[in-house]
Parts: structure tokens; sequence; C-alpha cells
DNA sequence: CCGTATCCCTCAGGATACTG
DNA sequence: CAGTATCCTGAGGGATACGG
């Protein structure tokens, strides 16, 4: 596989910045690093999320392998998700992002209330 | 600094990503890592880019203080765009993700094949 | 050469309501 | 509890043409 071509559509770099760049997938990454997590607690933890985008992004991150998704038949129904492999070793990389982010954010902010 | 308000809509970790998470921002930082570049050849790198997209995405940047605009006073034209410390500095975080897409994409696709 | 000016269009995401 | 079913809006982005 050619590693070079970042300026092709398809090339690796664009296919993961179109999943984690999304509004949640990176909400939820970071929910489920902690442990397996259910429907409902998920929507808890991550504010403002309507059950049809949870759901369309947990679709999503289950169909690129990034977590899985475990029905269990009981009554009140339960349902949890959770990371796969690919899924942690996503987190690495996400927290060199949150970490630059935390650290040179005011200074982007400041940079953006400068030019306006 | 506090990790934890990672569900804030105002939170670091979605400042960064609603940046670098369209659909052109990062290319144009990986082209600019090399050194200063000017507005053609960046279009020419870059392909599919329109000039009035590639605008708005270098302006963007101008913006938040990661690339700046130098214009030459000269016949034909020349202006050029360059990373500032700032933006130089996000290409470390901004590696490590492209590292792993490239590591893991190949898995990505292929689940994404299966799911289908 | 380096953009602006228009126009257009898709589609991710939100609001709301309902169900197995 | 864990989702579907609809409907809708807006912003990002593309096509094309023109201007300093």
């Amino acid at each position: 596989m050619d590693t070079g071509d970042v300026f092709d559509p398809n090339c690796p770099t664009r296919v993961v910045l179109d999943r984690i760049g999304d509004k949640w997938s990176a909400l939820v990454l970071l929910c489920l690093v902690g442990g397996p997590m259910r429907f409902t607690k998920l929507r808890e933890r991550i504010g403002g999320v309507t059950p049809k985008v949870l759901t369309q992004t947990l679709r999503a991150m289950e169909q690129d392998g990034l977590v899985t998704r475990e029905v269990f038949a009981e009554v009140p129904p339960r349902v949890e998700y959770a990371l796969t492999d690919l899924g942690h070793s996503l987190h690495g990389p996400m927290a060199a992002v949150a970490t630059w982010a935390e650290q040179n954010v005011g200074q982007i902010l400041r940079s953006r209330e400068m030019h306006s």
C-alpha cells in the first residue's frame, strides 16, 4: 500500500479524518475507552445528541470495525457498545490531538478574536 | 489543565477537530510543512480544490493563527502562505493520526466491505 | 497570478413523535 | 430501553464566470 498519496481522496488520512472529524465519533470513542457502555448511558454522557444521530454514529463506527454492538435478550432490553482492539488503538493518536488542543486552543481562540 | 470537558461544545478537542476535520485544512497543513508555498502551487498539489474553497480554507487557517499570508508587490503578483509556529506544532499530532491511518486503513476498508 | 462573485445542491445533523 | 420514522434546515462545498 502506498503511504504517500495524501492528496488522493482515498488516502488513509482522508478516510480516518472523515470518520473522527464528524460531530460525535470522537466523543463516543472517548466515552468507550473507559469500558463498555449502553445506549442510554452514552446519550447521557454525550450532551445534545439525539437518538437518531447517535445510532447513525454507532452504526458507522461498527461498520468500520471500531466498536462492537452486543444485544442482551433481557427485559428491559440492554445493548452494550464497546471498543474493538482497533478502536482502542485509535485512542493514542486521538489523545495526541486532544493534548495539543488543550495546550493551544487558547491561542487559537485569541487569534480568532483578533481577526474579527 | 482540565481534560474532562470533552463534552462541552466549546471544548478544545471539538474546536481543533472542527478545523482539521474539514475537507482541505489537513492537506494544506501537510503541503506547508515543507516550507512556504504560493497560491497556485497549492492548487496544483491539492487536486480538485476550487480557488474559492482554497481561499476559504486559507483564510480560516489564517484567522486561527495557523498560517501567514504574505503579499509581494510584484508583477505578476505573488502571494506566499507559510505555517506559523503554531501551525508547525500541529504537525506532530497530525502525523500521529496519519501514521495510525496508514497502518490501519486496510482493516477499516475490509471491515467496511464485509458489512455492506 | 490571485483571487471574487454567483448560483446551486447535497447531506450531515437536528426536532419531534412514535414503537417493539 | 433502545431504538425508527419523518420532516426540515443550513452550512460546506462545487461549477462557472469574471475582475484587479
